[in-house]
DNA sequence: GGGGGCCGGGG
DNA sequence: GTGTACGGCCCCC
């Protein structure tokens, strides 16, 4: 039995025999290990929870369950919004056969719900497992492949070797160490290496506009990596190609032709060997167009560390395209979610975090460009290397942000980078109720989304301006509004109540429509939102003792993803396909937040201010001086 | 005002 | 893949 030390960049299952084996892709950590690591872990099973009918009736729906093909049907105890109740645990030998069976079962008479049965297999993996990635795992068990025996292993990394593989062997990343787990996964609590990460970036052939991937070839392709490493590839030579030795350009080389740039880039990938690939657009660009013209020149693109090629999904609206065991992040997206700008273009995004202008040729003139030679190709390679650069210190700025994201909320950085922030505390949640042990409420139904979508809560109170030039302003306004409610309240669905009989003490009675709030105990969501801000003030802290450079701004980056959570938490309960969707806290919130501000106003006044105009959660007044001395 | 459709980035 | 998810703006009625 050997002890292993990884930090995990990816996870998947593959299937085997009929049955899913877990695959954890990690780089090594130990002393005297290099290189990447792929752990096999083949006693995880899928489940899901069934709600019987009737508690009495535990007994059927066991018996009615035991007709399907599954491994196990168990008694287990559970909370379900506050209320403690026995379910049953049902485990399949397959995550394919929860689809399939889902439905089946939902309709036994025996059953009222089915709970969990929506959560990707890997996710549950990492939850169940109490694993985060971009952490340090130790796991125990056994070296599969001697090391550097078998090209790509036998099948068992997952990915059918490709026939017999020829060209340079001499830089190539090493083989992947291929590893049986025995025993369960243990995180740890190391520090951490840096990442590396590695831009790409394509220019086109393109007489015709944007190009298209059936006609138009790739002429270049440049690189950028957080640790120096700056190259162009390009099927042209450079100016001055009379002398072979002496281009000025010494960042570009020259390839025979599309189909040498195109394997030069695998290549490129497997030497610098980065943990994060990073791309502008590159998920519905970049990765598709290199795809669609690999895939005419016969040029297998083993970019993932088992030798897989990218894997393309949908990904709501979008595409995304995934490299196995690498994290291929698309800044665009990174980009538009967290930036507020009016256009994201490289250049823009480019020129507002950096502060620099960006060398920019018109898209539509790079053939122009290229056909023209001399001065101009010339322009082009520093264009094109620029943007490989750009993508780079974008990244800089942009990574660590998500990299804590992913430790705290748990899933893969791949994922973390695509969700929107309210997917994040969704995942976050989801994770804190297998801690408490608690049931996770189904998705809303299409027709229940539309349902929440046409009901309006009222927002905050707003005040009208006062028209006019006001002098001896003062302004007010409550730190963090929305979230002291939820938790001075304790508003959250599972300490919500109907309930007449707990009347005025025990419970927190909202403004206006007197929904009724339990005292005690804590609700879910106002524990977990008082847990990151906790969390967040000994960051703080522990960001102010630290004097090491490096340690502050990993702690900086951990405060502002908590901070990023915080503040998604607000307009949750009114968020349509939120899992934890409640009109009652929604509106609840609203309510106490129009009342407080109306109060402090009324108060102020009452001093002496005269407001002239109000906001939701703040106010501006003009002081008139005090009005009645002798009440106070 | 409300429903439907389109677009963003990339060359 | 135990998937499948945005949000702003314009147009039209």
């Amino acid at each position: 039995m050997q002890t292993k030390k990884f930090v995990l960049l990816d996870i998947d299952y593959v299937t085997r025999n009929q049955e899913p084996v877990i695959r954890l892709f990690g780089k090594l950590m130990g002393e005297n290990e290099e290189g990447h690591i792929i752990v096999l872990d083949k006693s995880f099973k899928p489940y899901i929870y069934v709600i019987p009918s009737d508690p009495h009736c535990i007994t059927d729906c066991t018996h009615e369950l035991s007709e399907l093909k599954l491994i196990s049907v168990e008694m287990v105890p559970r909370n379900d919004m506050g209320e403690h109740k026995e379910v049953l645990k049902v485990t399949f030998k397959h995550p394919r056969d929860i689809p399939k069976l889902r439905e089946k079962i939902l309709n036994l008479p025996s059953v009222k719900e089915i709970r969990e049965h929506d959560i990707p297999f890997y996710r549950r993996y990492l939850i169940d497992k109490g694993l985060f990635p971009l952490n340090v795992v130790e796991v125990q068990g056994k070296v599969l492949n001697s090391a550097q025996s078998s090209r790509r292993s036998q099948g068992l990394n997952g990915h059918e070797s490709q026939g017999a593989t020829e060209g340079s062997e001499n830089n190539r990343t090493p083989k992947p160490c291929i590893f049986q787990m025995e025993n369960p996964p243990k995180p740890m609590d190391s520090s951490l290496p840096e990442f590396k990460f590695l831009s790409f970036d394509i220019e086109v052939y393109n007489p015709r506009g944007m190009p298209q991937s059936d006609l138009d070839p790739i002429i270049l392709i440049s690189f950028s990596s957080n640790q120096g490493f700056r190259k162009v590839l390009s099927t042209k030579n450079p100016p001055d190609s009379s002398d072979p030795n002496g281009s000025p350009l010494d960042f570009v080389e020259l390839v025979d032709d599309e189909k040498e740039l195109l394997e030069k880039f695998v290549e490129t990938v497997e030497s610098e060997n980065p943990d994060i690939i990073l791309g502008y657009n590159s998920d519905s660009f970049d990765l598709p167009y290199i795809r669609d013209r690999a895939a005419k020149l016969g040029v297998p693109l083993k970019l993932g560390i088992d030798g897989s090629p990218p894997k393309f999904t949908r990904t709501g609206f979008t595409n995304s395209a995934m490299i196995k065991g690498r994290i291929h992040i698309d800044l665009y997206f990174n980009v538009r979610r967290y930036m507020h700008l009016a256009r994201h273009t490289l250049e823009h995004v480019y020129l507002e975090l950096c502060g620099e202008k960006k060398l920019d040729i018109p898209g539509d003139e790079i053939h122009i460009y290229w056909d023209e030679g001399g001065r101009r190709l010339e322009t082009l390679f520093h264009y094109s290397l620029h943007d490989a650069v750009a993508v780079t210190r974008i990244g800089e700025r942009m990574i660590p942000l998500s990299t804590e994201l992913t430790r705290i909320v748990g899933q893969p950085l791949f994922d973390v980078s695509r969700m929107a922030s309210g997917r994040l505390v969704e995942w976050y949640l989801i994770r804190k109720s297998f801690q408490y042990q608690n049931l996770v409420p189904n998705k809303p139904s299409p027709s229940e989304v539309t349902q929440r979508e046409d009901i309006h809560v009222v927002g905050g109170y707003v005040k009208e301006p006062v028209k006019g030039l006001h002098e001896n302003i003062i302004y007010f306004d409550f730190r963090s509004l929305y979230p002291s409610i939820i938790i001075s309240k304790n508003i959250s669905p599972d300490s919500f109540t109907y309930e007449k009989e707990p009347k005025g003490k025990n419970c927190h009675v909202s403004p206006e429509d007197g929904y009724k709030f339990h005292k005690e105990p804590v609700g879910f969501i106002p524990s977990a939102i008082g847990q990151i801000l906790q969390d967040r003030i000994r960051i703080k802290s522990l960001m102010k003792q630290s004097t090491d450079h490096r340690q502050r701004q990993v702690l900086n980056a951990q405060q502002e993803a908590l901070k990023r959570l915080a503040n998604t938490f607000y307009g949750l309960y009114n968020h349509s396909t939120f899992r934890w969707y409640s009109l009652q806290c929604s509106e609840s919130i609203t309510a106490w937040g129009r009342d407080f501000l109306k109060k402090t106003m009324d108060d102020a006044e009452k001093q002496g201010f005269k407001p002239v105009y109000a906001d939701t959660d703040g106010f501006f007044a003009t002081y008139l001086g005090p009005i009645d001395e002798e009440t106070n």
